[in-house]
DNA sequence: CTGTTAGCGATACAAGTGTATTTTTTCCTT
DNA sequence: AAGGAAAAAATACACTTGTATCGCTAACAG
């Protein structure tokens, strides 16, 4: 029923709000003056071209804030280079600061013209992310799907997330038309082996740059609420040993993927192919994520890390 | 307390700020909280990342808000392309808007590799626009003055726009040493014609893109407040028939060189050669820049306008 | 030792902002 | 044409921000 609050969303006129209030510093009484609007307006108008990535705050060297954390995390855990945002501690996810984070670290790679290819899994971190990066025009670039997607229409489905990133990007896109789990390993099997899907895994092995998420066995991961087949629970893969996924194969907590049928019903790059991967980070904060993080990191899944202050303290507390 | 609390307005304090302000939306007193710091170290902080640009709002397309403007500049004045920004009607200084629009201008060149070499005059105009500009490092690109400075250490001289401009960009610079007027012609034609002025001179005049701005007779000019000569009065100027300069060169109504002889004693590129070069683009709004803009774009001065809409609005009025 | 001054913290307050609630308008249906 | 639903406007209010003011303290010169 609520579904268009605001109607005059046109881009002309979120880009009139945002220059009258941003560069002229006016004030949102004064700018509904002039415009004709009332100040409600205004004031969802500025959120919405916010919300958007319509207009974004870039900040000079944003790293600066948490130089002796990233040093320690690289030490520690033999990492090429690790990036931390700050979280805001009162909110829960701590989305919001990894993906602005994540951004950076892309805008600064995107600078240099660092890949040819990303491949992206899925979850609020990228999508968080997204928003954040400046609109580009590479049509050279081509991102691809690590993994299989979801049937249900969430917002966050890998399907969504590389077509979103490749159109941020004014890049090209290629995804595995599959569902992360298949029924039965003789069909992720057979499908895994089949030509297309075969050279499209092979395309994403060799991306350039590997951006993982991860999720713990929790609620809070939505791989567990929502994206499970309805034959497995998050306690079956506890009791196998599990303390989270990467790229929906379900790993102990030395980083091993448990023996579970579901590690083998599953579509996207295997996890024992990231070592050789040419550049793979992982993209992740949250107290409840500490375990599978340190799990990931330990078995040397990942070069680089992007996190926030809060889960690079815990990591690096044990 | 906290022991390690950097107090003073360190870019590491700044950046933390910022982050936890812009990115993840804390309030004022929060962060204060967090940081130990007061409320008003905060705000005054937050506002100085601002003022010292090392955050930036950055808009997606900046100049979709006045469409019909550009083209209708282009069209009255025979011009390759027009950028207007939103003024604040409020704020006298029209210096915020443009400084913002010809920053957006920039970076569009820059993104696209379009110059080798950027000619500047003097302004608060480019240096409000040095400010909104993202630091880069282009070791390729030189800055080069188009004009001499003033002897005065007023801040936007021509030296220091020269140089600041180059630094955010990493760029090289050159300056033309001399003061903008000599006390006499036979002075400022024997400086002129020496070997490393000449070819001073000459550089200017072969950069890519030369950017212009303009003072009317008013104290509202910098350059008619301070930079004049002692012997020379805004009067005398307009006796003669000036009604504003360009590169400390004043003109008549219709854009030519007023016969007077501050015209021979400047330093500077010739106002004849402006349009045998490659790219000149005029950065000025105001009100009472109106009759000196119209009389430079009419005498075909320069290639491009960069305004905003309520000096637009007027040039095309008459 | 004392008076002066610069700087910071505390307090206060006016203005600005984000959101919830109520009223009005508009437009569609019957 | 009347009734009803949905959108926009008006209203209200709690909270946030920016700035002015006061008073304390510490540094310093005489």
């Amino acid at each position: 029923m609520a579904s268009g609050i605001v109607s005059e969303d046109s881009e002309e006129f979120l880009v009139q709000l945002a220059w009258l209030y941003f560069v002229d510093g006016m004030t949102q009484s004064e700018i509904a003056e002039r415009l004709g609007v009332t100040r409600l307006r205004v004031n969802r108008g500025i959120g919405l071209a916010r919300a958007r990535g319509l207009v974004r705050v870039e900040m000079a060297s944003p790293f600066a804030a948490a130089l002796d954390l990233q040093a320690r995390l690289v030490e520690r855990f033999g990492l090429r280079f690790a990036r931390v945002g700050l979280a805001d501690r009162g909110a829960d996810d701590g989305h919001q600061a990894v993906g602005a984070a994540l951004a950076y670290f892309l805008e600064e790679g995107l600078a240099r013209n660092a890949w040819g290819s990303i491949g992206v899994s899925w979850g609020l971190t990228i999508e968080n992310a997204i928003r954040a990066l400046k609109p580009r025009s590479l049509p050279e670039l081509e991102v691809v799907s690590l993994i299989g997607g979801t049937v249900s229409g969430l917002r966050f489905n890998t399907f969504g997330v590389a077509a979103n990133l490749a159109q941020r990007l004014g890049a090209r896109h290629s995804v595995l038309p599959a569902p992360i789990y298949f029924e039965t390993q003789a069909m992720a099997e057979a499908v895994m082996a089949s030509r297309p899907f075969h050279e499209q895994i092979r395309k994403a092995e060799e991306a350039d740059l590997a951006i993982l998420v991860t999720g713990d066995l929790s609620d809070r991961s939505f791989l567990v609420r929502d994206g499970l087949p309805a034959d497995v629970t998050a306690e079956d893969l506890a009791r196998a040993g599990a303390v989270g996924d990467l790229l929906g194969q379900f790993l102990d907590a030395e980083g091993r993927p448990i023996d579970h049928p579901i590690n083998r019903r599953v579509v996207g790059v295997p996890v024992a192919r990231l070592p050789a991967m040419r550049e793979v980070v992982l993209a992740a904060a949250g107290p409840h994520k500490v375990p599978v993080i340190r799990a990931q990191l330990g078995a040397g899944l990942a070069h680089g890390l992007i996190t926030d202050d809060v889960t690079a303290e815990l990591l690096l507390a044990a």
